[in-house]
DNA sequence: CTGTTAGCGCATTCAA
DNA sequence: TTGAATGCGCTAACAG
C-alpha cells in the first residue's frame, strides 16, 4: 500500500540497514551511497512510518502537552511557546530531530487529564508538559503523581508549567501567592482598606495560592482580623468572564462599600469590568479592578488593567526546552516564575 | 521494561489474542475469561503499546488539528471543539474508540504547515482537521493540495474547517465574503459613505475574500468607483491588535474624513478602537467601527463591538464529526457557515 | 469461543 | 562501510 524502506532499499540497490541509518543520520555512511538513497527516498516519495519506528526503537516523537482551556490565551501562550521550541530545522522529510508537539485539552477535568496521560503513556510520548493550576482532590492528585511516575519510569520526561512540583517531574512553578500580595500591597498602598475579591474554583491550586496572598497582604497590614468579613469579601466562580460579572453582581449585593475589587485572573477582572459599569459605577474613580496574568487584552481594556504579569511566553519556552532534554535542569528540579506589578489606570486611591 | 500483553496473557492464563479481542472490545469473548483478563490488566496496570497496535492494525488513533495561532481564540475555539468531539467515554485504559486530537500551531507559516501535514502522515494520523485561512501562494497551495491527496490515498480523512474546498476533502468554508458584504451594508444603511477598511495579510484567502465582500457592497450602493479611494481607505495589516493600532493611525494620516472604519477580525477592530481613543475620537459618535468572528470578549468591550458572528463552536465540533466519519458528509464535499450580524454599540449613524 | 501462526515496518545487533 | 538476521508488541486471519 504505502512506500516502505524496503522499497527504498530496492531502488537503492543497497539493503534497509542501510537506508535506515542514511535517515537517522547518526551512522557512517558512504557519501555517495547516501545521496543514492536520498534520491530515491525523494523519487518514492517515501515518508517513515512513524508507528513502525517507535516500535523498533522503543521511542517516538511525540511531545504532549496537558491543558485546562485551549480557547483561554493564558493557556494558548504557553502552549504555543512550547510548541515552537520543538521547531525542527524543517529539513527533509525523515531527518530525524522533529518532535510533534501535541496539545490535549484536559477541559479542566481531572478524569480527562488521567486520560490524555494514559494515551500520551500508550503513544510512548517522549516527554509530557502538564500546564497550569492542578485540582486539588487528594484522590486526583494522588492518581497524576503516580501516573507521573510511571511515565517517568518507562522514559517519558515529565515537566510541570505553573503548576505545584511533584516526585518525578520537573516543575516551574508560578509565584502565585508572592505576585498575589505584592498586588494587593498595592491596592492597599493607595489607600484601599475593603477590598472584594472575585476567586476561581475552590478546589484549584492557583485559587488557593492567589487567595493565599490577598490574606497574607490585608493580614501584614492589619486589615484582616476576625470582623473583617473575608469570607464576605470574597465569591468563588470559574476563571472566566461570565462568573467575574455573576461574582462582581453578589459582590455589590452583600456589600457596597469595598473601594477595589481584585480578581483572581485578567479574565474575570473583565468580567468584573462589565458589571460595575453596568451597575453605573467607574472604574477607577468609584472602584478600583485588579487582575493577574497580564493577558495581552489587558492593556487594551478601558481602562488599562492594573495586573501582575506572568511571563507565559517565555515559561512555556522553557519548559519546552526542558521537556527535550536542551536545557539543564533546575536545582532541586524546581524553579519559580516570578510575577511583575504592572500598575495601570483601572486601579488609583479611592475618593472620599 | 514494560509490561506486555504477553504478561497480560499469561496471567490470566489466555493467550494473547484473547486479551487483544477483549481490550479492542469488537469480538465476543466469554464474560468469565473477559473479567479474568481484564482483572490482569488491571493488576498488571497494563497499557496497551500504541506505536505496536498502530503498526499491527494498520491504523492508528492520533487526530491532527492545525491551526495558524492557538494564542488566538479563534483557533482555540475550533480547536477546543473539534477535540471535544473525540472525546472518548473515558472509560476502562484499553478500550477502544479513544482518539487523540493534537493541535499543531503553524503560525500562518507555509512551511510548517506542510512539516506538520509531513510528521502526522509519518504517524498515520486517522484524520486532520486544517483550519483558518489559507496561504494563497499557487506553489503552496498546490504541494497542500498533493499532501492532502495522499493522505487521503493512505487511509487518512482530511476536513477543512474555515477553508476554501480543495479535492480530496471535506470541507466546512465559512462565508466571508457574504458576511462581510453584509457587514458593510449594515454600516451604509446606518448612513456611512466614506468607509475605512483595516485588511489582514494580502496573501490569505480570508482577508481577500472579506475584503471582496465589503467591496462589493460598496460597489452595489454605488459609493466606490474610479475615485472613491479604495485602495487609499485599505489598509493591510496582520490579524492582531497590533496591527489594527498602526493601520489606523496610518488611515488616519491618509484621511480622516471616514465615519466608519470596518476591521478583518475582531482582534484587529480591538487595536482600531484603542487606537481612536488615543487620538481623541470617540466610538461610534465620531467613527463607528465593526470587526469579524464575534469571539467572547467582542460583546464586551466598551463599546459592545458589532461584528459578524460565525458559530467557530459548532463548526470546530462538525469537523470533528466529519474528521471521525460520525457524520455524513455534506453533498458535494462541501458545506457553508453563514455569518450572523450582531448589530452592538460600536455601530451608529455618523453625525452630521 | 479460543489458541496458533504470521507478519506489520523499522532499528539494531552481529558478521563480513 | 555495508548486509543479513532478529525482534519490538500487537492484530488478524485461520483453524479448532
Amino acid at each position: 500500500m504505502a512506500v516502505t524502506l524496503a522499497d527504498v532499499a530496492a531502488r537503492a540497490r543497497v539493503s534497509a540497514a542501510t537506508v535506515s541509518r542514511v535517515l537517522s543520520g547518526n551512522y557512517p555512511v558512504a557519501e555517495s551511497t547516501r545521496t543514492r538513497v536520498l534520491r530515491a527516498v525523494d523519487e518514492l516519495e517515501y515518508v517513515v512510518n512513524g508507528p513502525a519506528s517507535a516500535l523498533a526503537a522503543a521511542t517516538s516523537d511525540l511531545v504532549g502537552v496537558l491543558v485546562n482551556d485551549i480557547a483561554d490565551p493564558f493557556f494558548g501562550i504557553i502552549a504555543g511557546a512550547v510548541q515552537a521550541e520543538m521547531g525542527a530545522p524543517g529539513g527533509e522529510p525523515g531527518r530525524g530531530g522533529e518532535k510533534l508537539a501535541v496539545i490535549c485539552n484536559t477541559g479542566g477535568s481531572p478524569e480527562r487529564e488521567l486520560n490524555y496521560l494514559t494515551l500520551l503513556q500508550r503513544q510512548r510520548a517522549a516527554a509530557v508538559v502538564l500546564t497550569g493550576g492542578a485540582v486539588e482532590h487528594p484522590d486526583h492528585a494522588a492518581a497524576v503523581a503516580t501516573k507521573a511516575s510511571r511515565l517517568a519510569a518507562s522514559g517519558t520526561r515529565v515537566v510541570l508549567c505553573g503548576r505545584p512540583p511533584i516526585e518525578d517531574a520537573t516543575t516551574l512553578t508560578f509565584d502565585n501567592r508572592g505576585g498575589a500580595r505584592r498586588l494587593t500591597e498595592h491596592l492597599l498602598t493607595l489607600g484601599h482598606r475593603r477590598i472584594g475579591y472575585v476567586a476561581g474554583p475552590a478546589d484549584r491550586t492557583t485559587t488557593r495560592h492567589r487567595l493565599e496572598g490577598h490574606r497574607a497582604a490585608l493580614g501584614a497590614a492589619g486589615v484582616n482580623g476576625p470582623d473583617a468579613d473575608e469570607e464576605r469579601l470574597t465569591v468563588h466562580g470559574l476563571y472566566d468572564r461570565a462568573s467575574g460579572y455573576d461574582a462582581t453582581l453578589e459582590l455589590l449585593r452583600r456589600d457596597r462599600s469595598s473601594t477595589a475589587i481584585v480578581a483572581a485572573n485578567d479574565t474575570i477582572a473583565l468580567g468584573v469590568c462589565a458589571a460595575l459599569r453596568d451597575q453605573g459605577l467607574r472604574i477607577p474613580e468609584d472602584v478600583s479592578v485588579a487582575g493577574f496574568d497580564d493577558l495581552p487584552f489587558s492593556a487594551d481594556a478601558v481602562p488599562a488593567l492594573t495586573t501582575m504579569r506572568l511571563p507565559l511566553h517565555d515559561a512555556g519556552a522553557r519548559a519546552g526546552r526542558l521537556a527535550l532534554g536542551r536545557e539543564p535542569q533546575p536545582p532541586g528540579g524546581v524553579a519559580m516564575v516570578r510575577a511583575e506589578l504592572m500598575a495601570r489606570s483601572s486601579t488609583a486611591p479611592p475618593h472620599g
